[in-house]
RNA sequence: CGCGGAGUGGAGCAGUUCGGUAGCUCGUCGGGCUCAUAACCCGAAGGUCGUUGGUUCAAAUCCAGCCUCCGCAACCA
C-alpha cells in the first residue's frame, strides 16, 4: 500500500492576474508533489482560487460583468499559466463550486450548533458612502479612514466565531511542535496575537451579498476565513458527496503559504479545526515574497514580472528552477532579470547542460555512441561515486524541511563535481591510448550515472527538460527514485543518443535590454487607459478652491514613513498642512517655495497632526511624486481656476 | 520605549543553537585544459563579521547599550 500524502497552495484570490510569486508557491508545490509521486506515494496535490467577497464585486461591477463571469475569465489565466509552467495538481478547487458551498454551509451550521459560532452585534461607525465598518482605533479624527466623511454610530448583526477556547493548544502547537516551518516566525504570532488573548473573528457579514449564504439566516454571507479555509477539506469531499478522500487524505502533510496569509493558516485554521474536533495538518510552510530589487511588486512602479513572458523566452523548467533555486524558506528573494540570467546561464548552460554536452559527445566520438562492456577503476572515481550514493539521502532529509533551494543546491554540487572529475581524469588523453580503453569507458560510465542520478531527482523541478537529458545518455528506462540511490545501475554497453542543447546560454545584455523595453510598452500600454476619469463640469470643477502659498517651515512628522508638516502663508493667516511626500523632498527642499494647495479640503489628522488641504503633486512615473511650484512672483493666497 | 526580522570581501547569502583556523555562489584578476554550450578545472586578490563596551585564555557566535535598514501596525502625493 502506497502511503498517501496531501499537499496544497492556498486558494488565490482572482482579483488580478496571476504574478510570479503565485507561480512559486504552486512550483514549489508541484516539485514537492512530483517528489513524493516518485517515491511512490498517493499523491494528491490540491491548489484553487478563492472567488468570494466585496473585492470581486466591485470589480465585476466597474467591468460590467457579474461577479462569476469576472472570475472565471481570471480562473481561465490562472490555469493557463499553471498548464504553461507544467503544474501536475490533482484537482482544482473554486470556491463557488457547488459542492464547496454545501460544505461550507454545514461546517457553518456544525460551529454554530456546537455552541463555537454566535450571534452579536457588530458595533461600530459605519460609513454609509464606503459601505464599511470601522472601529474607534481605526477612525481617523472621528472619520472614515477611507473617504475623510462623517461616520454614524451603527449596529450590525454579525457571527462571531471563538477563538479564545483554543488560545492554549493553539500556542503549543506554534511553539511545541514543529507545525510552523520555519519556526522562528512562532514567536512574532504568539505575541502579536495570542498574548494579548484571541479576539473572538467576525464570520459573516451583511454588506455584501457575493459570498456563501448563511443557511438559517438569511442576509449574512460567510466572510472569507470559514469561506476560503474550509477548502482544504471540502475538497476532499468532507461534509460533501462529490468526492470521498477525506479519510484517506487528512490530515494534510503541507500546507504551503506566503507571509501574508501566515497569521489565517497558524491561528484561525487550527481553531477551525478543533473546534470541529478534526486532526490537525501536519505542516504549514511559509516562505517570503518574490521582490523586486527590494521593493514589492507593484503595477504602478511598472515592476511587474509577467510569468508568461519570462516562460516563453527561457523556457518554464528554467524559470521553475531558478525561483526555488533562489528563495530560502522564510526570508524574502529579490527578483531581477539579471539575477535570473546569470543563473541560469551559470547553473543550467554552464555547469548542469555542458556537463550532459560534453559527457555525450565523448562517448560519441570515442565509443561511438556504445560504451565496451571492459572496465577499469582509477583514480578519483570514489569520491565521485559516493556523493552519487549519498544524493539522495541528502535530498531526503532536506525535501522533509522543505527547503527546496537547498535541495537543489547539493543535487547541483554533484553536478560540479563531475566536471571537475572531467578535469582530473582527463578522458581526452585516456583516447589517446589504445591500453587506455577500459579506462576511459569506466570514466564516462561514472559521469553517465551521475547525470543520471542528478537529472533523475531534477525531474521534480524540471519535468520537461530532464526526460530529455535521460534519453541523451541513454537513461530513460532507469529513472525511477529506487535507482537514484544506487550507483551503477546503467548497462555497462549503455548507448547514448546526442541531442538538442538542453539549456541555451544566453546573452545577458541583450535579453535585458529586450526585458525592459517589454516592461517598458507594457507601461504606456496601460497608462492611458486606467488613468481616464469621467468628465465633469465648470461648476464641479468650481467647488475646489486652490491656491498659491509660501512654505514658511516644514518638519518631518515623527513616528511617521513619508509624512512631511508644512507651516504655510495662504494670505489668510496661515494654515498647517501634512504631506506624504518626506521620501523624495527634504524640508529644506520646501521652505521659501510657493506651493498650491487645495484650500478647502475637509481636515484630517494624519499620525497625530491636523492636516487642513492639501499640496498638489504630480504623480511620476516611478511612482515618487513631483510637486508642482508655481512661479516664485504670484502673490501668496492668489486663487487658481 | 508598539511587534518582529536583518546588518559578514564588489553583489547575494551560509556560519550564531552548543564561543576555538571566516565559508559558499556570482563577479574581478592570473594560470591550466581542449571533451564541451567562449563552456570546464586550478590559483589569487578582496572582510577590524553595523557600532561601543562587557564576560572569557579565546567572541561573527554569549551579555548590555547604541546606530541603520526591512516587514507588520499607523498612514499616503
Amino acid at each position: 500500500m502506497s502511503k498517501p500524502y496531501y499537499i496544497t497552495t492556498p486558494i488565490y484570490y482572482p482579483s488580478g492576474n496571476p504574478h510570479i510569486g503565485h507561480c512559486y508557491t504552486t512550483v514549489a508545490c508541484d516539485s514537492i508533489a512530483r517528489y513524493r509521486r516518485m517515491q511512490g506515494k498517493d499523491v494528491m496535490f490540491l491548489t484553487g482560487t478563492d472567488e468570494h467577497g466585496l473585492k470581486i464585486e466591485q470589480k465585476a461591477a466597474e467591468k460590467g460583468v457579474t461577479p462569476k463571469e469576472y472570475v472565471d475569465e481570471i480562473v481561465k489565466v490562472f490555469k493557463r499559466l499553471w498548464k504553461y509552467m507544467n503544474i501536475e495538481y490533482d484537482r482544482y478547487i473554486r470556491t463557488t463550486d457547488d459542492y464547496h458551498v454545501k460544505t461550507v454551509q454545514k461546517i457553518f451550521k456544525e460551529l454554530y450548533d456546537r455552541g463555537y459560532i454566535y450571534k452579536g452585534e457588530y458595533s461600530g461607525k459605519y460609513c454609509t458612502p464606503c459601505e464599511s465598518f470601522w472601529t474607534d482605533s481605526q477612525l481617523v479624527d472621528g472619520k472614515c479612514p477611507e473617504c475623510g466623511r462623517e461616520v454614524t454610530e451603527a449596529k450590525e448583526e454579525a457571527y462571531f466565531f471563538k477563538m479564545s477556547p483554543f488560545a492554549d493548544r493553539i500556542e503549543k502547537l506554534l511553539t511545541e511542535t514543529d507545525y510552523l516551518q520555519p519556526k522562528s516566525r512562532a514567536v512574532e504570532l504568539v505575541n502579536n496575537f495570542i498574548k494579548p488573548g484571541l479576539e473572538d473573528l467576525c464570520v459573516s457579514r451583511t454588506t455584501f451579498k457575493w459570498g456563501i449564504p448563511v443557511t438559517f439566516d438569511e442576509g449574512h454571507v460567510v466572510y472569507v476565513w470559514i469561506d476560503a479555509l474550509s477548502n482544504y477539506i471540502s475538497a476532499l469531499g468532507f461534509y460533501n458527496d462529490e468526492y470521498n478522500d477525506y479519510d484517506k487524505f487528512w490530515p494534510a502533510d503541507v500546507h504551503m503559504v506566503a507571509k501574508d496569509i501566515m497569521r489565517f493558516h497558524a491561528i484561525i485554521w487550527p481553531a477551525m479545526l478543533m473546534a470541529l474536533e478534526q486532526p490537525l495538518p501536519k505542516h504549514l510552510a511559509v516562505h517570503g515574497w518574490i521582490t523586486f530589487n527590494g521593493q514589492k511588486m507593484s503595477k504602478s512602479l511598472g515592476n511587474v514580472v509577467d510569468p508568461f513572458i519570462l516562460g516563453e523566452r527561457y523556457g518554464a523548467d528554467a524559470i521553475r528552477y531558478h525561483i526555488l533555486r533562489e528563495m530560502a524558506l522564510g526570508a524574502d528573494s529579490s527578483f531581477s532579470n539579471e539575477i535570473m540570467i546569470n543563473r541560469i546561464n551559470s547553473d543550467l548552460a554552464n555547469d548542469y547542460g555542458n556537463l550532459v554536452s560534453r559527457t555525450v559527445a565523448m562517448v560519441n566520438k570515442y565509443f561511438d555512441k556504445k560504451l565496451i562492456k571492459e572496465r577499469e577503476s582509477g583514480e578519483f572515481d570514489d569520491e565521485l561515486i559516493s556523493m552519487c550514493e549519498s544524493l539522495c539521502e541528502k535530498t531526503d532529509t532536506l525535501m522533509d524541511k522543505t527547503e527546496l533551494n537547498n535541495v537543489l543546491a547539493e543535487i547541483f554540487n554533484v553536478v560540479s563535481r563531475a566536471n571537475k572529475y572531467i578535469d582530473e581524469t582527463t578522458p581526452w588523453i585516456l583516447a589517446k591510448d589504445e591500453s587506455k580503453r577500459a579506462r576511459l569507458a569506466t570514466v564516462l560510465y561514472n559521469l553517465l550515472e551521475a547525470i543520471r542520478i542528478t537529472s533523475t531527482l531534477l525531474s521534480c523541478f524540471m519535468p520537461v527538460t530532464m526526460p530529455k537529458a535521460l534519453e541523451q545518455i541513454g537513461a530513460s528506462n532507469y529513472a525511477t527514485y529506487e535507482n537514484a540511490k544506487k550507483f551503477g545501475v546503467l548497462p555497462l554497453d549503455v548507448e547514448v543518443n546526442p541531442g538538442e542543447v538542453l539549456f541555451p546560454r544566453i546573452d545577458v545584455e541583450k535579453e535585458i535590454d529586450e526585458l525592459n523595453n517589454i516592461i517598458k510598452n507594457d507601461a504606456h500600454d496601460e497608462k492611458p487607459k486606467a488613468k481616464t476619469l469621467p468628465e465633469i463640469t465648470i461648476d464641479e470643477f468650481s467647488k475646489v478652491e486652490l491656491i498659491v502659498a509660501e512654505v514658511l517651515e516644514c518638519e518631518k512628522v515623527k513616528r511617521s514613513k513619508k509624512l512631511l508638516k508644512l507651516q504655510l502663508d495662504d494670505g489668510r493667516g496661515g494654515r498647517q498642512v501634512v504631506s506624504g511626500i518626506s521620501d523624495w523632498y527634504a524640508p529644506e527642499d520646501l521652505i521659501g517655495k510657493k506651493v498650491i494647495v487645495v484650500a478647502n479640503l475637509k481636515p484630517v489628522k494624519l499620525c497625530g497632526e491636523m492636516s487642513n488641504g492639501m499640496i498638489c503633486a504630480a504623480d511620476m512615473p516611478d511612482g515618487s511624486a513631483g510637486v508642482i511650484f508655481p512661479d516664485q512672483s504670484i502673490p501668496v493666497g492668489s486663487k487658481i481656476r
